[in-house]
DNA sequence: ATTTTGACGACGT
DNA sequence: GACGTCGCCAAAA
């Protein structure tokens, strides 16, 4: 059985990747899986991510500047900042502090 | 079926 | 280096 033949399935497979404490970027996921372009398709799969069975922890991905971009999207107005402030990540303002230290690239991961 | 939009990113100005 | 435009591809209007 593939768990991961789709560009959108690949998507949730990486992101539940992403170790504890660290996050990546739309971008980074979408070069991983070889469509470097379409880092909107990822943050698209993202949204869809709520429907998945699997949990996808979505709030470990964030835009290239390390912002929070779709926190709106989740539940309440704050919660993924919460929920990386958890994993020990500080944001202020939407914004990963210390985000290239906190920065996990599937890419790299590969070797 | 066509147009607009979008949890992005790279390049051009 | 801030701002603007284009590209990518899929879904909603």
């Amino acid at each position: 059985m593939k768990e991961a033949d789709n560009f959108f399935d690949k998507v949730y497979t990486t992101a539940r990747l992403i170790p504890f404490g660290s996050v990546t970027s739309y971008g980074a996921i979408a070069t991983y899986l070889g469509a470097a372009k379409s880092a909107r398709m990822v943050g698209w799969a993202m949204n869809n991510s709520h429907q998945q069975t699997e949990e996808v922890p979505a709030h470990r991905v964030v835009n290239r500047k390390g912002l929070l971009t779709g926190k709106h999207h989740f539940a309440g107005t704050n919660l993924m900042q919460q929920l990386l402030e958890n994993e020990g990540i500080v944001v202020i303002e939407n914004q990963i502090q210390d985000f290239e230290r906190v920065f996990w690239d599937p890419t790299e991961e590969l070797t």
